[in-house]
DNA sequence: AACCATTTGTTCGTATGTATA
DNA sequence: TTATACATACGAACAAATGGT
């Protein structure tokens, strides 16, 4: 009953219709169905990946609930375009520069802001105390009206205090750097990861549960090498590629 | 019945337990569980995650089979300790330099290679002309036994012939690059994405279904500007994390 | 030894979701 | 649409092991 070259596994905790999605998600990627075009006919999805046709259904409805495929009855099912931002990553790194060209309009959306006490983590990257205050930002980096990733940001609380309020009013993490003497700064260290987005991501990006999220674990430095910033950034894989530039 | 603080969710094709076993790998890899110490008991967990203390066992069982936890009766159960391996990744990154001193032993298996005629995409990456022909190599890098990357990778078939036999025998790209008289070589560029593991990567790495793997598009290039070598290569995010060096 | 609290392990039952035919 | 089988999830016990008092 299970197709030969069928790929796909039970009794994984992963339901097949998710599986099958994912693997026509793969199959755009790939460019094994093109965009704009027709996808093979349900029937033929089924015997592809060895499963009922029922199960291609499901997997095509939740696709067509995400906006990646329109269903015609009577004429097929259709994959729509959707590009992908390649987001820069590197030693000079900004938000907003580095989408330019690709997008109009772009901004990062301060969600929610708090004073805490450093962890031991945090505290080693800003070279502070374990347990001083720092402040943490929320954001959401937004492109075009989307939501093109998800930080958490750590500053020195006693250092920059008020920054919650400049990033607010600017928008702009080095806009409001700007404002406490930093003119320039440079990304230290990039640690780079990949998870299935939490509830918190999933809501505040806008995805459908099950998304993978690239995560980038960065220190920001002075050009001293004062370390001022740590963040914690979460872009959806299915919407952003990070592109690591050689000079940068 | 929905936990309020609960950030898992229902319906969407992945079982509770399977994102309750991706939370408790969050937390470790968060520093929220510490490593070689105990997880909070069953009930505590079910509780945070607003899921049944079964869930919570089914999720606890999973991570158990794949080596992260181990129960034991009365006492608890312990996280193991399991570094993920940390892959520098810029400019002059080599597989088996990258990785010193974090394991012992390391080298790049070779699974099978061909000729075959480059794509429109492979020509241009390579700078030679579409549908001329190319050397693809299929690669897995090994470190302590355990396969943390899978790779294929083109060469233009001319300026490298042969190139599959000095591989299979030295283990090494820089050593093979070395026999053509290519010392010294760069990344030139790199593009960062993520997706699920395709059967493939499954099978070559032992991964678990649903497994996520962190894929890099890179050209590498040598010291004058030729493009020598295109590769997408693919490492498991759950054991490994690309890390970007500054001056690298 | 006896007892206790804590924690994992097991077994019922029941309801719902998933997949096939 | 219906039927069937199995996986998933919850709830309420109870059993077994551990580390104390």
């Amino acid at each position: 009953m299970v197709g030969l070259a069928s790929s796909v596994e039970r009794r994984n905790g992963v339901s097949l219709w998710r599986q099958i999605a994912d693997k026509i998600l793969q199959g755009i990627a790939s460019g094994d169905f093109a965009e704009n075009a027709a996808l093979p006919p349900e029937i033929a999805l089924a015997e592809r990946y060895g499963v009922n046709r029922h199960t291609v259904r499901s997997a095509i409805a939740a696709l067509v609930q995400e906006g990646v495929l329109r269903a015609e009855q009577g004429r097929g099912t259709f994959v729509l375009s959707r590009k992908r931002l390649s987001y820069p990553i590197g030693a000079r790194t900004r938000f907003s520069t580095g989408l330019q060209g690709q997008t109009s309009e772009r901004h990062i959306a301060l969600l929610s802001s708090s004073t805490e006490p450093a962890t031991k983590r945090i505290a080693e990257a800003l070279g502070i105390a374990k347990g001083a205050a720092v402040i943490r930002l929320e954001t959401r980096g937004e492109a075009d009206g989307h939501a093109v990733s998800r930080a958490t940001t750590w500053f020195d609380a006693k250092r920059f205090a008020g920054i919650e309020a400049a990033m607010a009013e600017t928008g702009s993490i080095t806009a409001s750097l700007k404002r406490f003497g930093i003119n320039d700064y440079l990304r230290q260290s990039t640690v780079l990861s990949a998870r299935h987005a939490d509830a918190d991501d999933l809501a505040a990006m806008d995805l459908q549960p099950g998304a993978i999220v690239l995560v980038t674990v960065a220190v920001n430095v002075t050009l001293d090498g004062e370390p001022i910033q740590f963040a914690e950034s979460r872009f959806p894989a299915e919407r952003v590629e990070l592109r690591l530039s050689a000079g940068d």
